[in-house]
DNA sequence: CATGAATGAGGATTCATTCAT
DNA sequence: AATGAATGAATCCTCATTCAT
């Protein structure tokens, strides 16, 4: 999944913004908001504290800035996906491929974060109940309805079907970049095996 | 010549030790280690500041006390449902069942926090590095092989099975107990679909 | 150098007091008032934390009960000495023989802490200032007046004399009492040889 | 590009160290570790809470850091004086006159302190421990023994001589320099008398 | 634009003291 | 008289943010 569309790269064409924004994506992700000391991002970015505050306003912003990003690209692979040639089935199943390869984790434990951190004030908490489940199951219902119609498709309700699906990708994510030892993500078949008849 | 005998004390110190540990549970499973503040706990257990740490010496030992509590249970569940009457089938499920109650969940997101939180020093590390996802594939090989055999369950490697499975019902514990407008837990069946022939 | 006269004892006639007293005694003189904490009185006396309050109002109380006990003390050893038998010399030397036995020693500390620990309101402060180092030399000029007469002490302002010498008397008994390994009280000879001709 | 060059930033750091660490010495060696309390170093030092701790990471850590200073100038001041040219008993005269200066004072307290305090430790500890009273009696031992052969220091063990010096001294500077009321430091000739043939 | 020294509000922890039993 | 669980003010320390250079 692409992390950031063309028109979010327009606006943060600032090369030192990218770099102080992929430095907190890669630490935000990992520890969520509380556990993310700005000296990490600091570190990480390679460069001092105050040029951080010339960026953005605080970490917060830094937050926010993030999480929209993550939410507008989800929303677009999903809506891309929809629109490629090939069976239902096949689409879903392109559309889990791009949410699990490497560079999609990292949003999906955004996110999350988003939604159980504490110091995620008003704008971040907004901007995600914007973009509900209902809203990705809008988007998917067409898709999992006509694999229902063709058979690939397990039956029952297609709303219940993707939110209990799109619930396991998001876990799987946010579970699976931890560590090898402890956890280990499930090949395409067998999460496919979850919707498939 | 103690005004309150032996026995009195002894249970006044257990229902405190409990009421303190189920209140840290409650918070540090939503919010992780940096997240919580003393007093979050406090105030859930209603108690003062200063009496947390009459029975634990610190943050860090009423985290690692909850983690040591839930692997121990983690570990049990699995034991014991291996133990019960039924096809490997049911056992399997019913140990899903098990896993996705309730009370199951803040235990899940407490691994899940000890794993990923950046308070949690040596002592939880280890404790938790100790129970590798491998342990818990063990316990459960058997089962899934008996099932294999009796055509119930998919085929493939075992191993691999158990350890994707297990990862998905951590994510979705980890996940859907977070808020149900934005993600779902799934229904018994699609999961069990996961790895059914 | 006794400790507490008689009509202490009769004050404290209470064996829990004295009990209390002893303790605090041993731990004030070696850590001061900042640097002993109730529980250690509490621990070396063997008794409970609340019992300390039906004897004592505060630490501070306790504190100041110590203080009062050991300068009356001091002023009784040193009118008691004048009042001997014998040469100047050989009283002076009783006096620091009585002053360097083992139960002198916390009490020279316990002034030194009162002077200089924080802790120390008023009550305690004022007690101490009252017996400045001049009343002791008070008590103290007519022996070594005599003594300077009969050619037995170094010659030169006796107050000068007197006072340096009970400062380190004060000072070694501060100081000796720690570790065998750091300091060593000197012998008496070698003390008394400091004011000999 | 730094806006201060590195060598600005390092004569800037320098100054704060000394400057911290000169005002902890004032209060260390008055009041102890535990009487000590970091608002009393910050307000002495005229700088910020934070400030301290950008420099030393912990209130031990200063300490730490002023033992190992007073440590290596006791030392040194020894080493010193036994190389300058004189008799045995000018060297010492002067050695006492150089522990007995004003700068003297805190840093004997500031060990006294140490071997008593609590909240002191190991690494504190094992510097002081490290360095006992009887490697003070080697570096002067020749000194003396030279004295005790010319006739101007007293017969007897020479250990036991300077042992017993070095802790008079020790006690006399510690108590030594709280009041002028209460304590008075003896003028050289009295001390000296005490090891004088 | 860039730095890092400096600040101070806020959170973890300690410990003198109280109080129900 | 005696206990020890319970309290909360005071202390140490952290870290987001500012600002002189």
């Amino acid at each position: 999944m692409a992390p950031l569309n063309e028109e979010q790269l327009i606006q943060i064409r600032d090369e030192r913004r990218e770099q102080i924004l992929a430095a907190a994506l890669s630490v935000f992700s990992r520890r969520g908001v509380a556990g993310t000391k700005m000296s990490m991002i600091v570190k990480e970015a390679g460069i001092s504290h105050g040029l951080v505050y010339h960026y953005f306003k605080s970490k917060e912003e830094l937050f926010v800035t993030l999480v929209k990003g993550a939410i507008e690209g989800a929303q677009e692979a999903m809506s891309f996906v929809t629109s490629l040639p090939g069976t239902a089935y096949d689409k879903i199943r392109k559309l889990v491929e791009e949410m699990m390869d490497e560079e999609g984790a990292p949003f999906f434990q955004l996110i999350y974060q988003a939604r159980t951190s504490d110091g995620v004030p008003e704008e971040a908490r907004i901007l995600i109940n914007q973009y509900t489940l209902d809203d990705y199951v809008s988007i998917l219902r067409p898709l999992f309805e006509e694999g229902q119609r063709d058979g690939t498709i397990a039956p029952g309700d297609p709303g219940e079907l993707i939110a209990g699906f799109l619930t396991v990708l998001t876990g799987v994510m946010m579970v699976g970049s931890v560590d090898e030892r402890q956890f280990r993500i499930p090949d395409i078949e067998m999460l496919m095996r979850m919707i498939s008849k």
